[in-house]
DNA sequence: CAGCAGATTGACT
DNA sequence: GTCAATCTGCTGC
């Protein structure tokens, strides 16, 4: 069952970020369905996060997406190669998102080899924020797509208790000051799927 | 307009 | 461990 509107246009991304976690992220694009429970978010508050594309309010074509309702996707081109996906949250012009950066693969594991042009089923086929998307087919052509189509969803997965996720501070943002030591990326203990513990 | 850094990854020493 | 790949957007001349 896909996630409504209602669970991504609530205030605390926080929150969002950590709900995430255990809830199946699908795509269906040409013909085929590829699905997968997540295991590692990170957390993006709007304005007031210098890590942040949207910190201070910046707006650019790229970021514009971000500034929509809750319930779309940001995907954006990171070092020129990687497409980054993002789920939007909160009400309009909060600019608060959260990236997915590693899912655990469950249905079109072949479809998703294929896109990674891998072999074997290893963590590095989805373990990492530009691999998911890969994975999925998803790419800066799917940016503000809707969450509640028929391309990109999240469904309901496995009910995680507070105690199988842990917290630390978010990957590359060493640039953000302050808000780089914030405990913001949260994954599921112990979860080989994870990029890195 | 040149230079540089960035929510990364994979190939190679 | 090091480094190149390659697009967007910011900074400074």
């Amino acid at each position: 069952m896909k996630l409504s509107r209602r669970f991504y246009t609530r205030s605390d991304v926080l929150l969002i970020a950590r709900s995430l976690l255990g809830k199946c992220l699908c795509s269906f694009f040409e013909g085929t369905t590829t699905k997968g429970m997540i295991v590692e978010t990170e957390a993006y508050d709007g304005l007031r996060d210098k890590a942040c594309h949207s910190y201070k309010g910046k707006r650019t074509k790229r970021t514009e997406t971000m500034y929509r309702q809750g319930g779309v996707a940001y995907v954006y081109l990171c070092y020129g190669l990687h497409h980054l996906f993002n789920v939007v949250t909160n009400k309009e012009g909060r600019a608060d998102a959260v990236l997915v950066r590693a899912i655990e693969p469950l249905d079109g594991v072949k479809t998703m080899l294929g896109r990674r042009k891998m072999e074997k089923v290893v963590p590095a086929l989805t373990a990492g924020p530009a691999r998911v998307s890969m994975a999925l087919g998803i790419t800066t052509r799917h940016n503000g797509r809707n969450l509640l189509g028929g391309e990109i969803w999240i469904e309901h997965g496995r009910v995680i208790s507070s105690k199988e996720i842990q917290s630390s501070p978010r990957v590359g943002v060493a640039y953000a000051g302050e808000d780089a030591a914030l405990p913001w990326r949260f994954f599921l203990k112990d979860n080989p799927w994870v990029s890195c513990s």
